[in-house]
DNA sequence: CGAATCAGGCTTAATTTAAGCTGAACTTAC
DNA sequence: GTAAGTTCAGCTTAAATTAAGCCTGATTCG
């Protein structure tokens, strides 16, 4: 799952891209509007987390300008505290969600995990597809007939993906976009061999194969 | 495990503070309501201490905000003796236990530590998590094969908050934020030095690393 | 039809990278 | 002066990545 942070203050930011990255999300840094509107329109990102008070171009203009485009990537837009007017405008501007400054780190990985969940059309309760179900607390799967298996950060972060598009043929590039953070276009076969990992954890038959396209997981 | 003391009274407040401190806590104090408020929104505290008669701020004032901004850290709020009225308005509005002044230290210590074993769904009794027992009145744990170690109030911090989490990844800087008082953001090694002295009292295997995401305490 | 060819995918082992461990020295508070 | 807390440096080890050879399914062509 990977994550774009767009926050300017210098201390904050940082901070809150290590706090994501070690809840298991690739996480690019933006610090500012017109910066991160690209990266947004560009890069594949499975959310958005969207600081309204921005150097160059504001968050909510930023916000618009992507939605007018038809960029439709889910945002958790974080507000002043108390601020009313920015909550009621971010939320017409198209974000799905709203975290008022200050807030806890915590919270704002509840409010990104509830978003994440919303627009996956899952709702509520762990991940659970095929028989497997994925524990994010403890970063493990569990396989119908009980097993449980840990997983390395890739190895979690890629089955999780997996999980949140069952039944459709994904890509390699695909995986790798929102596996790792940017840098990428990796010319290797990583996701070959974590596929094959996982496949070594959760059974062979639940990631199918299909050659030259990708991979499809849990479905005929 | 970290608290919030918000208390005014220059000679109970440093005073609370220091007993807190010896009863294990990392507690910030904070003199006036609306300073107390900021803080116990960007602060990860486990549990705040209330006066209601605050400076700047009702401490009534600042809990209904909390509540009204969702934010649900537990509160134990002091109260004059013998005002029913303080004491039903602090309910209402989202108090979580009351202690009526003046009062014996040893009495809010009890009603702390209850109500944090209330919040965390434990209920009762010394908190005993796989084969361990913490005995917070002494600081020390006692493994399941009868050996008792005192620990130093780091260690006592550190387990604590581990047991409250069992079969949890947690990682270092939630950690961090849990175990010290406001300052922070080390970038040191001391958590992994402490665990290291903690596996070296209760044993390697309870606490487990998962590298690059954390550690879990007491799980398969 | 079936052997040869080829490309994509699989798998395992080796290598690289970086997170985490740990003993000891140093610092601080009492 | 002592005990707790912190930092440091060298070491250990797991995870990530690369690379090489093997396998397999599709296609072509005799």
């Amino acid at each position: 799952m990977r994550l774009l942070l767009v926050e300017d203050d210098v201390q904050m930011g940082p901070t809150l891209q290590n706090a994501l990255s070690q809840a298991g999300y690739a996480v690019d840094l933006s610090v500012d509007g017109i910066d991160a509107e690209a990266l947004g329109d560009i890069e594949p990102y499975d959310l958005i987390v969207l600081d309204l008070g921005l150097p160059k171009r504001s968050g909510l203009e930023v916000l618009q300008n992507w939605r007018n485009r038809n960029n439709h990537v889910p945002v958790v837009i974080l507000t002043a505290r108390g601020s009313w007017e920015e909550k009621v405008q971010g939320f017409k501007a198209g974000a799905d969600d709203y975290v008022a400054k200050p807030f806890q780190t915590e919270e704002l990985l509840a409010r990104i995990s509830a978003v994440l969940k919303r627009s996956s059309g899952t709702s509520g309760g762990p991940l659970q597809v095929a028989g497997l179900q994925l524990d994010e607390d403890a970063q493990s799967v569990q396989l119908s007939n009980g097993t449980l298996f840990t997983l390395t950060g890739t190895e979690f972060r890629l089955l999780r993906y997996f999980m949140l598009n069952p039944g459709q043929v994904i890509s390699k590039s695909r995986l790798t976009e929102h596996v790792y953070e940017y840098d990428s276009d990796r010319d290797s076969n990583v996701i070959e061999v974590y596929v094959n990992r996982l496949r070594q954890k959760v059974g062979t038959d639940l990631i199918q194969t299909r050659r030259g396209q990708g991979y499809i997981f849990g479905s005929p």
